[in-house]
RNA sequence: GGAGGGAUCGCAUAGUGGUCUAGUGCGGCCGCCUGCUAAGCGGUUGCCCCGGGUAACCGGGGUCAAGGGUUCGAAUCCCUUUCCCUCCGCCA
């Protein structure tokens, strides 16, 4: 959410802002249009209400019994008071809904675009291997090894789901322990463990409601959300609480299953393992103090590619420009990695710094030493990084010809074996 | 799922309609005292919103789990919801 003091003194910024990521800026003027008159109506509310707890006041300091007349004008203030409540709380209501369809300001360097067409690429790294037999696509590769069962995972659950066999359910396990492990003992973060299911105010405070409803599975006796990503429950680990002085950064990892309805993405990318309802990431999460988020984006970034650097997959790392840039976020990365048999870049990860965008909306503040008032803290995440994309790079880049292929040297220990045939 | 008990300022507690602008202890912060530490003494103390001011600050409103109700006035009475505890039932 973006401060409405900020809307209201300096709406300039924000119609700049929404008009770099394309989005229209009506919406802006209704918001100070409803902040206005909200405004308007706690002050009479309040001007009211301190006239009623003054007379209040005396009334309990007569001796005797109050005189009527004052009882009776009393009881009108109090209407009063309960009707423009009344009307102010509807306002502040519809202020809120609106402010919390507002996208995030970009940074300033983010380089201004219209969509995926003008993102930039930073950097890369590797050599895209070269074959001497025809690379296969993954699905035929895990079909023929027998590693993964497409039309069991369709009996099961339908389109879009799939079963890991054998070595794959064992790739994606050692896969999950070895990015956990590294960003525990090499990267500092902290292993989470957490819910899969959560409530509203959660899907609120990350930023995924109202406005993505959409995208989400939910279970409507009990109203629990089911997560498209750790990011949701990471976020709120700390929802209304103010960080004692000395406890930041706070890094955390967390393995957790996704689940996505995927229907914007209907019919797109149906084969293989690239797109389904639900699937494993490894995320990392990070709880900062505003001066330093810029640097411990970079610093993110940096610990979810080394999973890459290790596991000897060549990628790339691409910048989003300010129209495909996520809701949420202030600034992104994405690291894609090369899938020589589908022949495609594949977005193995995402990594935002939201600013104190989510904070705002999930109430997470710290307080910079004894003296301070709470300030919000910044929030980012990343996935370090989602498994079906990770498994499909490696599937394909380490596929040999007659069909085996050789585990990355990284992932032996946790394999147990150096090929999978 | 059933029956009962509870939720108060970081923590622990007091408070059953107006002297509560929520008291006290601990903790925190500031100061004093003291070879050091501990103890002691004095003061101070959360969060949110609106208005004024460059600012420290000042004025007002809100906040006793959340929402609604009764009342001139609610931490206190009533209703609903959530969470926690005890017992019973069910369960990997």
């Amino acid at each position: 959410m973006i401060d409405i003091k900020l809307i209201r003194e300096n709406p300039d910024i924000i119609y700049r802002a929404m008009e770099k990521r394309g989005e229209d800026r009506c919406s802006i003027e209704e918001v100070i249009a409803l902040d206005n008159s909200y405004r308007q109506l706690l002050k009479e509310a309040e001007a009211l209400r301190a006239r009623r707890n003054t007379v209040s006041d005396e009334i309990g300091r007569m001796k005797g019994k109050p005189p009527a007349e004052l009882i009776a004008e009393m009881r009108q203030v109090g209407d009063r008071i309960k009707q423009i409540e009344t009307e102010a709380n509807q306002i502040a209501a519809g202020l809120e809904d609106k402010l919390l369809r507002l996208p995030n300001i970009p940074a300033d360097d983010v380089p201004v675009g219209r969509d995926a067409a003008d993102n930039v690429e930073v950097r890369s790294w590797g050599e895209r291997r070269e074959f001497s037999f025809k690379p296969l696509p993954h699905w035929d590769l895990a079909e023929k090894l027998g590693i993964i069962d497409f039309q069991r995972g369709v009996k099961l659950s339908g389109t879009r789901f799939y079963v890991l066999k054998g070595a794959g359910a064992a790739l994606q396990r050692a896969l999950i322990n070895y990015m956990l492990d590294l960003h525990i003992q090499k990267h500092g973060y902290t292993e989470i463990f957490p819910p899969f299911m959560v409530k509203r105010e959660c899907m609120v405070g990350s930023s995924n409601l109202p406005k993505f409803a959409d995208n989400l599975y939910h279970d409507a006796e009990e109203d629990y959300w089911f997560i498209p990503t750790a990011e949701v429950p990471l976020t709120n680990l700390h929802r209304d609480e103010i960080i004692a002085p000395g406890m930041l950064p706070l890094y955390y990892v967390a393995h957790t299953s996704c689940f996505r309805r995927e229907k914007m993405a209907a019919g797109k990318d149906t084969r293989g393992i690239k797109r389904g309802h639900q699937f494993e990431k490894v995320e990392i999460y990070k709880f900062v103090a505003p001066e330093n988020s810029d640097d411990e984006l970079t610093r993110l970034l940096n610990d979810a590619e080394d999973i890459c650097y290790n596991l000897e997959l060549p990628y790339r790392v691409i910048q989003l420009c300010t129209g495909d840039l996520g809701f949420a976020a202030v600034k992104t990365f994405d690291i894609e990695m090369w899938a020589p048999g589908c022949e495609e870049w594949l977005e193995v990860s995402s990594c935002s710094n939201c600013g104190d965008f989510q904070a705002r909306r999930a109430n997470i503040r710290y307080r910079p030493d004894n003296e301070s008032k709470p300030r919000l803290v910044h929030t980012l995440n990343g996935s370090g990084l989602a498994l079906p994309r990770v498994m499909i790079a490696i599937l394909e880049n380490y596929q040999q010809a007659d069909g085996s292929i050789a585990v990355p040297e990284a992932l032996r220990p946790y394999m147990n074996t150096a090929i999978i045939k």
